[in-house]
RNA sequence: GGUCCCAUCGUCUAGAGGCCUAGGACAUAGCCCUCUCAAGGCUAAGACACGGGUUCGAAUCCCGUUGGGACUACCA
């Protein structure tokens, strides 16, 4: 058995869970869990400027809701400035990293020219060779760079890709008010949790040949790299703000479901033959990093409601029923104090699942069935509360007062009988009948939607669009 | 500007030199089913960026062009 599979999420609290973090972490954990790994979350909160808790907590709120678990962590960063002041100070002691005085004015002037002149924008090593001591102020640690020569990614997605070393720029691994950078602390901490395998997105390719050189300089084992391709908008450009929802939290709020997310990101960038449809079992036993493609893929919010409304029609009408109650509640279709029947809901939890993409949809159609009295489209009256209509409404209204078995198999033997007495055809009775009862013209079988709203309600509603006509209000 | 990555229907993708008159899915259109709306079923339209090689044979390999993207911080 070789070496143990591990693997880390490690997303900055800079802001919320977004969809390219959650399809890199996802990514992650599948890997681990394929191989029966360890699944580490940890916090990069090096920029103590810019992370806050509250965006760690909501990080963490997206994984549990992704149903992403976490085997080791969450560790974070700023908890952990003495490892990294311990690496820094063997690099010093070896001479592979020196102290650097340059201001930031003068290295954004260095830029400028460089940039004019067609040169790379690389630090010109300055102070590299000044043997410069420590002051408490503006004193940054750099690393040495090797200047000559090729290193060469072994990238499990990208396969190799060569740098030269030339462009590689002594990177500064500690500020100058004693906090470790970006490239210093992921290669530490990937080295101290003894990570096998990194999986990121590859905006970092670029920064991998650094971070290569820094495991050299410490004498470590190699982690693998598997670099995945961006996720981006649909005019191409990085998946950002302006292209719409983008936090996975917002995808919760919309009434997205989150095996509808975690299926379509994993098939975001990953593919198992002609499959679409996921189970996390199957994700878990199918995922290799060798179906992963390399090119980048444009995140296409039609496909992820087709997907959502899949897994709604597929779920469990009483499990949707509780998913759907804080939904109601938001938008006051019922109280937060109600006491509300789930079994009964689940009911016409169930007529709507098929006719539902969202959760929130569904609440909305759910209106009909729980509140007491319901708004008539006016367009939908004109058109079906015609005289005619109202004549049948009443005779259905009569029928039903007699039933004594108020189902949808009896419920249905009075239209099909008024259809035939008349001879009409059923969506002559059923459509006014529709309109009274829902107040639209678009909705889920007549004859289940009476059985669930329940005689009494029924007959009320008849009433009301009957009444309604005889005040000429058509 | 420099470095690096990428390139199959509008979108996600299958495709590891002959199985490809390029398959599936979303979206679109039509039909069927039908009490409406959905769901479902069937059908249609729709792609190998371009140019050179290599090869008996290329979507698949190589080179170039073009186009997109990322990185280029004392951010991560």
């Amino acid at each position: 058995m070789n070496q143990q599979i591990r693997v880390r999420f490690a997303p900055s609290p800079t802001g919320y869970l977004h969809i390219g973090g959650a399809r890199t972490a996802i990514f992650n954990w599948l890997f681990a869990r394929h191989y029966k790994g360890i699944f580490t979350l940890r916090i990069e909160d090096t920029d103590r400027s810019r992370s806050t808790d509250e965006f760690l907590n909501l990080i963490i709120e997206g994984m549990k809701w992704l149903g992403l678990d976490w085997d080791e962590g969450p560790f974070r960063q700023t908890d952990r400035f003495d490892v990294y002041k311990n690496y820094a100070g063997r690099l010093i002691k070896e001479g592979k990293a020196y102290y650097c005085c340059c201001t930031p004015e003068e290295l954004e002037r260095k830029r400028q020219i460089a940039v004019a002149s067609g040169l790379p924008m690389k630090y010109d090593g300055k102070c590299r060779d000044l043997n410069i001591k420590p002051a408490y102020m503006s004193t940054a640690l750099r690393f040495k760079m090797p200047q000559e020569g090729q290193i060469i990614v072994n990238d499990l997605i990208k396969g190799h890709v060569a740098f030269e070393n030339s462009q590689l720029e002594d990177l500064v691994i500690i500020r100058s008010d004693g906090t470790p950078t970006y490239n210093f602390v992921v290669v530490v901490d990937d080295i101290d949790m003894n990570i096998s395998h990194i999986i990121r997105g590859d905006d970092h390719l670029n920064n991998t040949p650094k971070q290569i050189h820094i495991y050299e300089a410490f004498a470590s084992k190699m982690p693998q790299f598997a670099h995945l391709p961006m996720i981006l908008g649909h005019d191409k450009s990085r998946l950002s703000k302006r292209h719409g929802a983008t936090s996975v939290l917002a995808y919760k709020e919309m009434g997205y479901l989150p095996e509808a997310i975690v299926n379509y990101l994993a098939r975001l960038g990953w593919s198992h033959g002609d499959q679409e449809i996921f189970t996390k079992d199957e994700m878990i036993e199918y995922f290799s990093i060798e179906n992963i493609g390399k090119s980048a893929a444009v995140f296409n919010p039609e496909k992820l409601l087709w997907l959502n409304s899949h897994y709604i029609i597929n779920s469990n009408p009483l499990r949707l029923a509780g998913m759907v109650l804080p939904f109601l509640i938001q938008k006051k279709i019922v109280s937060e104090d109600q006491d509300i029947d789930i079994k009964w809901l689940s009911k016409a939890v169930n007529l709507l699942r098929e006719r539902s993409k969202t959760l929130d949809e569904l609440a909305n159609s759910l209106r009909y069935f729980i509140s007491d009295s319901v708004e008539i489209d006016p367009k939908a009256s004109q058109k079906f509360l015609t005289t005619e209509g109202i004549k049948y409404l009443s005779e259905i209204r009569d029928s039903l007062s007699r039933l004594q078995d108020v189902s949808a198999a009896e419920i249905e033997k009075i239209f099909t009988d008024l259809s035939k007495t008349h001879n009409i055809k059923l969506g002559a009775i059923a459509q006014p009948v529709r309109v009274a009862l829902t107040g639209g013209t678009a909705s889920p079988g007549i004859y289940e939607i009476i059985e669930i709203i329940g005689k009494e309600k029924t007959i009320k509603r008849l009433s009301k669009a009957i009444e309604q006509l005889g005040k000429g209000f058509s």
